[in-house]
DNA sequence: TTGAAAGCGCTAACAG
DNA sequence: CTGTTAGCGCTTTCAA
C-alpha cells in the first residue's frame, strides 16, 4: 500500500492512533487532560506520519502561531538588510519565528492601499504581529499589533521607531564646520520621507547657527541610491565654486560620492570630505565617516516592541526615538 | 454604529454588495461570468470595506497563492544575504511574492526533521513552492515543489543548485601555485557540508598535480565564520615554517585572515597572500581575491527553477551546476 | 478523559 | 449570470 500524494492531516493521525481528532488537537495544544497512554500513542503516530499541522487551518481558528511578520518592499538595499539583521537577532532570542514578506520591488508596493493589503494578508491570518518598514500610510486596520520603523508620517496611529535624524544631521554638520568647512554640499534623500526631511533641516539649521548663508546650488536632489550620489557629486564638483565637503543623506549616496570623486581624479579626504548617514558595513570598509542611525538596533527594538504588544504588555511610549551618534572615520579632514 | 474589531470578511462584502459570497469569490478570482454591473458593485464594496481576503482561508482550498517560500536558518550571514538578493531579483520580475521563513538561528533548525517541518508548514498551506538553503535531509515530503541551494547531500530527491566548488578550489590553488607559493594554508569549512568537502578536495588535488606534498599542519579546521578565521590564521602564522599564502574556505573566514594578519603586524599581500571563496561585498572592499561562487546567481536560478516547477514546466535537469570564476583582486602577490 | 458537532473564511461543484 | 451547498484542516464548546 503506497502512501497517497496527500500529506498527513490531523485525521490521519487520529485514525492511526485510534482516537478522535479533537483528542489529537488537545495534545497538539499541550492540553493537560489527556491520558498519558493516549498521549504517547498520538505522539508516536505524529512521529511516524511525519505530521505537521497546517498553518493555514490553524490560523483560521485564530490561535497564536508564534510568528511575526516583517513587511519589506525590497530586500536588497543595505538599509533593509541591516534592519533585518536586528529583527533576526531579536527573533533568535524569542519564541517567535519570522516571516519576511516582500514583493521584491518597491514599485510593486509603494501605495498606502498596498501596505494595508500586506498587513491584512499577514496579520489577519497567519501572523501574530507585524513590523512594517517606512510605511506611507498614516493608519492601518488590523486585529493584531503593528509596529513601524521610520514611517513617512510623524504621528501615525501605530507605534513606531524613529532615529533622531535631526540631531544626527546637526552633529555631522557641526563637525564639518568645526573642521573649517564653509562650503558644504548636501545630497538629499527621497523628499517624501520624514527621515530625509529631518536631515535636511539639520543641514539648514547647522549652517544658520554657524552664521553661514545657505547656498541653494549646494543642495542636490537625491533618492538614497548610489547612482544619484554619483550624479549629484559630479554636478556639485563641477560648480564654479565647488564644495570642500559633502554631507550625503545616506551611506549609499555617500558611496556614490566616492565613485564620482574617483572618476574626477579627486581623493577623499585630501580633496573632499564626506559624511554619510546610516552606518552600513560598506561604509565601514570605505572608512566613511557616518552618522550611525542604528539600523540594526531599530530592527531589534521594533521586534521587542511587537512581541510586547502581542503579549499584551503595555509600552512605555508609542514612539521610540533612538539617539544617533557621529562615527568619525577617515573620510574628513580639516581645511 | 462603530465598526467591529473584526476585520471584513467575504460575507461582509457580499452583504454590502447585496450578492452571495460565491459571486464575490468569483470576482475575486476568475472574474468571468459576472455581470459588469454586479462586478462594479462588489468592487466598490471591497474598496469601501478595505477588504483583503484571508490568506489562511484561501490557502485551505488549495488555490495558487502566488507566493514562494524561502527557508533560511539564519538571515544574518553575508552568505544568506547574497542568496536572498538573487531570490529577490527573480521575485521582482515575477508575478510571485516572497515569504522568507527563519527561526533567526541555525541552532533552532538544523535537524532534518526541523527542515521537514518548515517545508510542511509553508508548502502544505500558504506557499506554492519552496526554496531551501543548505538542507541536511536527503528527502522531503511535500505536495508543492521544492528546490534546494547547496544541499548537504549530493543526490537529494529534490532539484538542487550547486556551485562548482571543486573546480573553484582548483583554480584558486593553481593561481597561488603559479605565483610561486609552495606552502599554502587551508582553512576548512563546516565538514558536514558538501561544498566544504569539495573545496578541500580541490586544495588536495591542486597540490598533488603540482607535485607538492600535503602538509597536514597547514590545514586548519573552521566553520565558515570570521572568528575561526582569526584563530586558524593565528595558529598557522605561528608555525615554525608558516605558509606564504592562505586559501580560506569562504570569504567570512578570509576576513578573519585579514584581521589576524593585522594583529600580528603583517601586511596583505606583502607578507601573506589570501584567497577567499564566495565573493560577498565585504570581500570587494577588502580587495580580497575570491572564487566567485555566484551566490546571487544561485538564488536567482533557484527561484526561476521553482517557478518553472510551480507552472508544471519540465526542467532540463534536476541538478544545476554553476561554473565558478576566480576574481583576482589585490590580496595576492608573486613570491 | 474523550468524542460529536459546529464553524473559522474561503472556493468549487452543481443547480437554477 | 447567480445562489446553494459541501467541505478544506483545524479548534472549541458541549455532552457523554
Amino acid at each position: 500500500m503506497t502512501t497517497k500524494k496527500h500529506t498527513a492531516t490531523i485525521h490521519d493521525v487520529a485514525r492511526q492512533a485510534g482516537v478522535s481528532v479533537s483528542t489529537v488537537s488537545r495534545v497538539l495544544n499541550a492540553r493537560v487532560d489527556v491520558a498519558e497512554e493516549t498521549q504517547e500513542r498520538i505522539e508516536s503516530a505524529i512521529e511516524s506520519l511525519g505530521y505537521t499541522s497546517s498553518l493555514a487551518a490553524r490560523s483560521m481558528r485564530s490561535r497564536k502561531n508564534f510568528l511575526i511578520g516583517l513587511i519589506m518592499p525590497d530586500i536588497e538595499y543595505p538599509f533593509a538588510v541591516e534592519i533585518m539583521k536586528g529583527v533576526n537577532q531579536a527573533i533568535a532570542q524569542s519564541e517567535f519565528d519570522l516571516l519576511v514578506y516582500t514583493t521584491g520591488n518597491v514599485q510593486k508596493s509603494v501605495t498606502a492601499s498596498h501596505e494595508q493589503h500586506f498587513i491584512a494578508l499577514l496579520n489577519n491570518s497567519i501572523t501574530d504581529g507585524v513590523i512594517i518598514v517606512a510605511p506611507a500610510a498614516a493608519s492601518f486596520e488590523s486585529n493584531s499589533p503593528i509596529v513601524s520603523i521610520d514611517p513617512h508620517q510623524i504621528h501615525p496611529n501605530f507605534p513606531s521607531i524613529h532615529a533622531n535624524n535631526y540631531q544626527g544631521a546637526l552633529d555631522a554638520m557641526t563637525y564639518l564646520i568645526r573642521l573649517g568647512h564653509r562650503r558644504i554640499g548636501f545630497i538629499a534623500g527621497r523628499p517624501e520621507l520624514e527621515s530625509a526631511k529631518r536631515r535636511l533641516s539639520g543641514y539648514h539649521d547647522a549652517l544658520a547657527k554657524a552664521g553661514i548663508a545657505v547656498d541653494e546650488t549646494l543642495i542636490a536632489p537625491g533618492d538614497f541610491t548610489e547612482k544619484t550620489g554619483v550624479e549629484a557629486t559630479t554636478k556639485l564638483l563641477n560648480l564654479p565654486d565647488p564644495p570642500t565637503a559633502i554631507f550625503a543623506c545616506n551611506d549609499q549616496t555617500a558611496m556614490g560620492v566616492y565613485t564620482a570623486a574617483e572618476n574626477l581624479g579627486l581623493k577623499i579626504p585630501e580633496d573632499l570630505s564626506v559624511i554619510g548617514f546610516d552606518n552600513i558595513p560598506e561604509a565601514k570598509f570605505r572608512k566613511l565617516t557616518t552618522v550611525d542611525q542604528f539600523l540594526v538596533k531599530m530592527g531589534y527594538l521594533a521586534t521587542e516592541m511587537c512581541i510586547k504588544l502581542i503579549n499584551k504588555e503595555t509600552l512605555e511610549s508609542d514612539i521610540l526615538k533612538i539617539p544617533t551618534e557621529l562615527v568619525v572615520r577617515e573620510s574628513c579632514r580639516a581645511i
